[in-house]
Order: C-alpha cells, then structure tokens, then sequence
DNA sequence: GTGGTCTAGACCACT
DNA sequence: GTGGTCTAGACCACC
C-alpha cells in the first residue's frame, strides 16, 4: 500500500473543468475564465491557474490563443471521448474498490439498483 | 467545490486494516500487528501507528489490551455490517460523480457489465 | 488490591471542565478556552491540552468547530444527565468504601447528616 | 486546580494495612506479615515496605519489637478512633465533591438510600 | 515485549 | 488566530 499523498491543485481544478466542458455546462469554441479570473475563484495562485490551462492544452481538450485567452475546443467528438475515458476511470476504480472488498459484479450492480 | 486534502495518515492505514478484516484477510479474535511493527511496515511514526488502533478501537472493529497488544472483535456480525457499510460509501461516491458526468443509472449498470 | 497509578492529566483535567460544564459555570453554546489557553492555564502540553477537547467531544459534551474554537454542546438535558452520572459514580465508589470499613447505610447516612 | 501525582506506594499499602486492622480482619496485638513478606506480597521494594511500617507505627497503630516484628496496637479505642477518622475523611471528602457538583445534602442522602 | 501517556516542536487547513 | 496532524523521543504500567 502506497500512502496517498495530495493531488495537485492545478489537477484538482482541471478536472472540475472537464467535467463542465464534458458535460456540455461549457459549450465548444466558449471562452474559459483567464487565468486571473480562475486564481480568484478558487482563491490559489495565478501561477496555479496558468498551470491549469497549460494542462488542458496538453489534453487536447483547451486551446489558448495568444492575447485572447483560453477557449474549449470545437471537436464535439473529443469531448464526447473524453467524457467516456473519465467515466471508464471511474468505473474501473469503482469496481477496483468493490472487489477487493470481496463484492462480485452482479453484486455491484445490484448495489447500485439499490442505491437511490 | 472543495479542493481534496490530504486523508490522515491513521485514517488511510486504518481502512486498510478494516478492508483485511471485513474480507476475511484477518480472522476475528486474530492479533493485529503491534504498533511499533505497523510503524516499522508503513514508515510511521508510533504514534501515528498508535492512533490507528486507537481509532480502530472507537469505531468498534478492533479491541486492545494493555500490554498484550491489538485484537480484531470478536463479533462476525459487526464486521459484515461495516463490509457493507464501506461498499454503500463506494457506491454512493461512485454513483454520484457518474451522474455529474450525466449518465443514467442504467448506462453505469451497462458500463460496469462491459468491464471485465 | 490495585496500586493506584496517576489518572491521565488529559482526563484529570477534562474532568475540571466537565465539572464546570454541569454545574453552569459555563454555559451550553458558549466558548470553551482555546487549546494553547489551556496548555498554559495548566501548563501542560498543546498536545495534551488538544487531548482533553478530543476526549470532550467523544463524550458528546463539547462541539469543536474547525479554526474557530471548541463549544459546549447545546443540550442542557445532556448535561443534566452528565451531572447525575457523575454523582452517582462519586456515590457508589463512597458507599463502597465506607461499607469496606464495616459502615452500614444507615450509619453512613447519620455521618453525612452530623457532616456541617 | 492542582494536578493529582501519584500516592506514594508505602501509603497506599499502609491504607490498605490499615483499613485491616481498623475493621477487625486483623486483631489488636496479631503479628504484621514480616517487611519481606509484605515486599512479596504486593511486589514492592524491601524498602518501601519497611516504609509502610515506619509510617504506621509513627501513626500509633502499629508497633515494632526489635527482632520480633510488628505487631497491632492492643488498644481497641484507638482502632476505633481511627476507624472514625477515616470514616470522616471520606465523608467530608464525599460530600465536597457533591456539593461542588451542586448537590445539597438533603439530595446527596437520597442518592445513597437509591444506591444498592 | 505490549499499549498509554506526555512533551517538544513543526506544518497545514480553515476562518 | 483556530484545531488537526505528524514526527521524535521519552517514561511508565501491564503481561
């Protein structure tokens, strides 16, 4: 067992962000906050906020125009993808977890019928 | 949103214990490894090691005696209980970030039937 | 028969304030002194005196609120309570060593009677 | 406040000498158990036993015969007037912490003829 | 050996 | 400021 350590806020907030373009809460082409902007909404540090869009850019999933900020991107597909790639993460996880607790798959999804 | 912390380290090293006990790994009545052996296994200070058991203890799953160290309880029931009870969280948790990623319960469903 | 060893100062000195509680010295709600306060009121260890709140707050009598303090919870019939359980723990470790003595109730009754 | 330390072993094993003669379980003029014996019976220090004697023949209640041993005082009044005394001192410990706990006497005799 | 307690001093998160 | 956690090292009581 490793012992967890904090994930990088710069991480933390993209994600969050990804969910939101992911889920369409930020359409393709629309504009981010700047980075300033994003420093004073999560109250961290400008240079955190950078990181943040430097790393989307990475994704593939945000493209920064010179002077004009950070924008979503335009490529639908993309987004679809990802938003899949994030949620087989999730499950992969999720069912990780179960059976190492000993829960069999038809358990699991019984669980979740359960759950509501 | 809340940006994630750090989960104490006693916090960490105890649900790991829990998972071994609610699966069986260790047998109710079994002897838990000292809290100096636990500092030594994860690199912890005893202390730390020590308010594992502590905490162990105070959730009902592990019972000590002075001077002849840390026992799982007795109790099979308990432990089922609690093993359903860590499953319920993971569920919960699961359930909630893939709906904030917008899909249905029986798209989860069919993503976890597809994992294998 | 048990040598009696040293009660933990953490519990000597939660007693104290539990006293001050039941009694009304403090009021439900109000502010309790900060940790640092108290390891320099009893000139005992910051650790420690976290300890004594810990211990509070396990027995359900004080509330601590993350950076702004620890509280006496708000529930007089709880407090009530804590006073009666207290007493009659004093009683019953009274009577028992009074009766060790070869002291019957009527007469330890008599005894508290001529007590002014 | 004060911070209670421990009770010095020799007092706490001279109480318990006591609490013996004064009810009867060891009579007046009956031979104490030698310091060796004693040292062995509540595992303590030659030493500190022999303590245990010094400080009961300084109180009156035992006496030793060089190279003979020590022996129970064989004056019934002065077990008795000690048996009073310590009657006393638990009363008139009992009824302060109760009174600090605010309960009148009236209250604090009911509680006793509650308690059995 | 075992756990229980305490001190000393440090860093962090929250308000 | 607040409490929460952690390390480091010490001493003690129990078995």
């Amino acid at each position: 067992m490793k012992l967890e350590t904090t994930v990088p806020i710069y991480l933390q907030v993209g994600e969050e962000i990804k969910k939101a373009i992911v889920t369409g809460k930020v359409k393709p082409g629309e504009k981010l906050p700047s980075a300033r902007e994003l420093a004073l909404k999560y109250t961290i540090n400008p240079n955190t906020a950078a990181r943040v869009y430097q790393h989307l850019e990475q994704e593939g999933i945000a493209m920064t125009k010179r002077g004009m900020g950070t924008y979503v991107i335009e490529n639908q597909d993309l987004t679809d993808q990802i938003r899949i790639g994030m949620a087989q993460e999730l499950v992969s996880h999720f069912v990780g977890n179960m059976k190492e607790l000993g829960f069999s798959e038809a358990e699991i999804v019984k669980l979740i019928e359960e759950e509501r």
